[in-house]
DNA sequence: CTATATTATGACTAATTTGTTACATAAGCA
DNA sequence: TGCTTATGTAACAAATTAGTCATAATATAG
């Protein structure tokens, strides 16, 4: 559930805490020691966030970051950057150039995994372990289960991952084109009806509890999760 | 059950008291009076926690500690540091720098135990000797017997590691490679389904008494040991 | 109210995942 | 050593899930 974190860092020490300190937190890692490297990585498997070094040999992470920002399918994606420095003016410059937040070295574990869940809370809730609940609808990432006023309901994965999608993003609609790369992934290739069939078997799991209300068609645009 | 626990400490005389206290608790010992050794003797097996002195001949305990978490093999193995400073910023520092708790010398005995205790508890649960008890199903790490309402059931040693550690983290999905790492141990090479079959065999092995409902599939995601 | 676009649904097949058994090997013990 | 137990794998069976399509139902513009 925790998803894929990109490490372009090229101190192999320093990459190698991080990424230890990332999967004891349930993160699959991607590394790379390059912006180069990097866009390959990205071109490859679009990650969920990417902890970006600001000095790096050749072109630098803003640079990186800059590219990030400048393609549509890259540009959602959070990032943050770590640098040495610890000055105001480059704070500000980090963050005014399109980081999501940045941790200055020396930096803990700790405080690693805690910004982390920061951002990642901000920019996809989906992809954090907490218990989402909508007026008696439970859905559980860590246990795996979701509860309707406290019986369990059966779905399959995709249908699991559609809800717990839609619950982290509730009351806007999405196409079945958004829907397709946040909850199938990017880079899969499937047909777009696919998504009506899984919004009808997610449908069905609800229905005896009556929470199919909430899952909503709006013609000609997609569908939608209301609370309401 | 108790598992391994290396002393790193020049002073012979308080190495001693430590090891002959914590022997006395059960514990296996290792004893190390340099930083040399202690990484020679983790090279060879892992230990389940270390107690480790600030200061030492040498590199220091912090050096040593860098080298432990930097390394994918013991980065989670659970640290103590031992150390003679009562400074609250060595306190903070000295956690900041990657233990898990502190004992500030002069400590007595009974305190080092509960120490320790409580790490194990925290990191790796299923390495304390407390009985672990659910609806009736019990299962005791210090004589190694699994029990349902009275009556003995056998399994397998792995299969018992596996109903451990599953009744020490209840309510939780683990994947197959999760368990392989907590269960089997880092560095074995198996393959995942491996797990399935031990699954299996610890299934039959509660059958009889009816827990076997307790260990659950999670299609997609693994297995969960769930208490209801 | 009809034509058209859009969505819902059921059925089917393919693909994936898990369960189960059997077997070869290793390890432990008498 | 010979016997028993434990372990890891492979192989096949069973169950579940995924994707696609055809067709029915429904909404909306005009």
């Amino acid at each position: 559930m925790t998803g894929t974190i990109l490490i372009v860092e090229d101190e192999p020490a320093i990459a190698e805490l991080i990424d230890v300190t990332l999967k004891r937190n349930g993160h699959h890692t991607l590394r790379a020691s390059s912006v180069e490297e990097a866009i390959h990585l990205i071109d490859r498997a679009l990650p969920n966030l990417a902890l970006i070094d600001w000095m790096l040999p050749g072109a630098s992470g803003i640079d990186l970051i800059k590219r990030i920002r400048s393609n549509k399918r890259t540009q959602s994606m959070p990032v943050i950057m770590l640098t040495a420095k610890a000055g105001e003016d480059d704070k500000l410059l980090g963050l005014y150039k399109g980081a999501d937040d940045y941790i200055t070295k020396p930096f803990s574990p700790r405080e690693l995994v805690a910004r982390i869940k920061a951002v990642l809370r901000r920019r996809a809730p989906q992809l954090t372990d907490d218990i989402v609940e909508t007026n008696g609808l439970q859905v559980d990432p860590v246990t795996h289960r979701v509860t309707a006023n406290g019986d369990a309901l059966r779905m399959g994965p995709s249908e699991f991952r559609l809800l717990h999608f839609f619950m982290t993003h509730t009351e806007r609609v999405y196409t079945r084109t958004q829907l397709l790369d946040q909850v199938w992934g990017d880079h899969v290739f499937v047909e777009e009806r696919t998504v009506d069939v899984h919004i009808r078997r997610l449908r069905q799991a609800l229905e005896k509890s009556g929470y199919d209300e909430h899952i909503q068609t709006v013609r000609g645009a997609g569908y939608r999760f209301s609370k309401s």
